[in-house]
DNA sequence: CAAACCAATCTGGTTAACCAGTTTTTGATT
DNA sequence: AATCAAAAACTGGTTAACCAGATTGGTTTG
């Protein structure tokens, strides 16, 4: 799975300049999955714009699946049918950054359920990389010192136990965000990190008891005052 | 949200090495949030590859959120500290692509959830952009021909309905995916096309009627039939 | 001694030239 | 007229040169 696309703020207007006259383009000529899409220097020179541009938006396409291009041959229509394509491109367009809320929202839907995979399917290496975390979590939380980070890790490594590579990812896309705004707003503080060690306890002993039921139960318990906090922000 | 990233095999790989030097480098340098990388020039000299493969993997790290680079200055380590930074690269290393199972699942859990927030927070405009997708569905199935398209972009205005941006993007992400795996399984014949359609208006009824439950349930049916589908592949 | 200035240098970003396959056209041959 | 080899044109990908802004260290100046 890919996962680019640029994110300097003047050059997202160009692209969804280009990706909206491409569109325009390809229902025009209605290209169908499959037809070759014109050249990448005949398009910049169409759309008046740099090639580089025009190669961004085509990665950035191909990136969510709509396009494929092929070396020394050209960029084709992917085989999702001119309708979907069409539609897709107008949610692109329309597509905005995620606010905290949105992220948070997400991260809680994903991790009740990546919680309950996991204790189903964990293995005793997911075992093993958990207890790492976990310990390390204690450690500095022990000592009084910022554990968000490790805190984090932790939550990755159950989704990596979950054995869904796609939930594995969105958690690694949306993580980092959560982690600055976490810094940002002081989410957890030192006693709600305290608080952190046994629900985290809790929830391993869960998984590693192969409780799924339990393991969800404790990771919405896990999760209660994060949401409180966030909603407060 | 950025997108990118090459998926190439051969490239990937090399990516992949890359990755795991540059993860060594920081560790060996204790380079710490705020830190700035070698440059460009001279991480591929370092490493003996290109200054484009370095470029790529740095892109793909900041769509990840863990390096951030800025122009005539430097690429620098996020504020999400050396730790989270360091598992992270672990997880993105061991990233495979998804699996059908992985998606359908994916999508399951996100759709039983943005159609729970459409129902509570759509507008008159996004009634009538799920109202158009479903009539062009219809009209699709009862001339007998394929709908799958259509299908996915009634989802896709739901998914848009929630409000939710992470989810929306998501689901966009997966969508192409599905089409091909629905296509090339041949997942969704005529007389389920045809079962679906009281399905969807089901749903469009619940979510105009703000029922969140009613909705969740509703959709929770539509999947059934598509959930043995596609454990029977 | 500190502040202000300035030029050399270094940065990521951009552009243009180049490359190695692919595709299409061409034209000689049968 | 049909065939097929060869070459010209075109493709996305790659590399190297260039750009403008940021940084840095030394020098000058108050």
């Amino acid at each position: 799975m890919r996962v680019d696309i640029l994110t300097k703020s003047e050059n997202l207007e160009v692209q969804k300049e280009i990706i909206s006259k491409l569109r325009d383009l390809i229902n025009y000529k209605n290209l169908e999955p499959g037809d070759k899409l014109p050249s990448e220097r005949m398009l910049s020179e169409k759309f008046e714009v740099s090639r580089s541009n025009v190669r961004e938006v085509i990665q950035k396409l191909e990136f969510f699946g709509i396009l494929k291009s092929r070396p020394q041959s050209g960029t084709f229509i992917a085989d999702i049918g001119q309708i979907a394509m069409s539609g897709m491109m107008d949610d692109i367009l329309r597509l905005e950054d995620p606010d905290f809320k949105s992220l948070v929202e997400t991260r809680i839907l994903l991790e009740l359920k990546t919680v309950r995979l996991a204790s189903l399917r964990r293995t005793e290496e997911d075992l093993e990389k958990m207890r790492q975390a976990l310990d390390a979590y204690k450690e500095k939380v022990l000592n009084g010192q910022d554990a968000v980070q490790e805190d984090l890790l932790f939550h990755l490594a159950i989704a990596q136990a979950s054995k869904n590579t796609t939930m594995n990812t969105f958690m690694l896309i949306i993580t980092p965000e959560i982690i600055t705004n976490f810094e940002k707003y002081h989410v957890c503080d030192a006693n709600l990190s305290f608080k952190g060690i046994q629900e985290h306890e809790d929830i391993y002993n869960a998984i590693k008891d192969q409780d799924p039921k339990k393991a969800k139960e404790k990771m919405k318990t896990h999760f209660k005052i994060l949401y409180q906090y966030c909603y407060n922000v």
